[in-house]
DNA sequence: AACTATTTATAAGA
DNA sequence: TTCTTATAAATAGTT
């Protein structure tokens, strides 16, 4: 549907298909909605952009109701037809229900740990393994992230310090000039007076404070940390 | 899209209804279906008829892990709907105990899955990185074994069928034989002599058996096994 | 289910 | 992003 037909495969030009889901997905949501209202269908539909933003569609906007009632569809659609009022029964279906979802959740949860493949079949692992691959992507992301602040934090504090240290430097060399000047006017006679220059002839010795501080790593330090990251795209759209 | 524009409200002719909803879903379905593989989105699709009856699309097959990716999206809104009575004191300690349970367990898979890593410390960091590690070799190694063992299994059914075949094959040629020998025996006069000779000019056309057994492709077989994962849709009509 | 006249969606370009 | 437009695709009504 429009200039050229498509083959039904991943667009590779990133631009091209995020406007192509761009296009779909309003498209897809439209005729979510008008399927519902049409056929008087109950629709769910969840949608994670390859960025992992989500965008949802849902008959009446109660997603959980509908995604209650497709997890319950498979044992049975009892609620549906008795009335909701029935209180009791209901925490005792959903006791039922919460049981299952922590069976379920520890299933996945061993399953994460490379345990209790058997029953899985070759689609199932091969889903499970993208899944893993991406989270110990996300995993090393973040642990390079945390190494990153904790250096960048050790920077700061040592840019603060050079800087009092710069500061205090520049005082004692005032006053320095001070006690010389205060000197000359003492002793106001060429012939006396007193040769305080030395006092200016060499930088005073630079602090070292802070541990990590080389002289002259100033500038280079910051830039010689590899802290390769993965790239991080944050799209808002 | 049709011989005439429809206003997008409930269709009240019920043959009309279903029939519109049957060609909508096979479309909608297909639109899922195509976003998903053309801009690498995950989605998930559920729609219940007017009937009752269950359709649902998910992208890699995955409904289960789609919806608990949902579910963990918006943390936030936690609906907890506390119960007016506490007439049933225990149900609610239970729920509250289980509700528990799932928030450490989905807190994991979250974790598992690379997300929501904020608290985490270097050290937990490290352990976790560690441990879906030695997961994700075992699921490596487990999706190989199941690979191997399809495999394996195709070539034992491979070799049966080609052995079966060798048998027909000889039982085929001793019966020409035999008709030869019959044929000589009866007309034992060199002017008479049928020639039968014709019988054993060609090789016999081989038997394909075994539905995807391809003459000459024996050794070429095993190296063409097509296990490209289609996403599936799931028509329940 | 199959057929078409139309409407709708959308790919490419601006 | 948003608009425009040519074309592909979906589908409403019909057979």
């Amino acid at each position: 549907m429009g200039r050229s037909k498509v083959q039904l495969k991943r667009i590779e030009n990133k631009i091209n298909r995020q406007v192509t889901f761009s296009k779909r997905r309003t498209g897809l949501l439209k005729k979510a909605n008008e399927i519902s209202v049409l056929c008087d269908a109950e629709v769910a539909l969840i949608v994670f952009s390859h960025n992992g933003k989500l965008f949802e569609y849902s008959t009446d906007s109660c997603m959980e109701k509908i995604l209650e009632r497709h997890e319950r569809y498979g044992y049975a659609e009892r609620l549906l037809v008795t009335n909701d009022s029935e209180t009791q029964e209901n925490w005792s279906i959903e006791y039922t229900r919460l049981k299952a979802k922590i069976d379920l959740l520890q299933r996945n949860h061993r399953q994460y740990l490379g345990e209790d493949l058997a029953s899985m079949s070759l689609k199932e692992l091969q889903c499970l393994e993208q899944q893993l691959d991406t989270g110990l992507k996300s995993i090393r992301t973040r642990r390079n992230q945390v190494l990153y602040e904790a250096i960048s934090e050790l920077q700061k504090k040592e840019k603060g310090i050079q800087e009092q240290n710069n500061m205090l430097t520049k005082e004692i060399k005032e006053k320095e000039k001070a006690v010389a000047q205060e000197a000359a006017a003492q002793w106001d006679q060429p012939n006396y007076r007193v040769d305080t220059s030395f006092l200016l002839q060499d930088p005073l010795p630079v602090l070292n404070m802070g541990g990590n501080y080389r002289e002259g790593a100033q500038e280079l330090g910051r830039n010689e940390l590899d802290l390769t990251l993965e790239p991080q795209y944050y799209y808002n759209s």
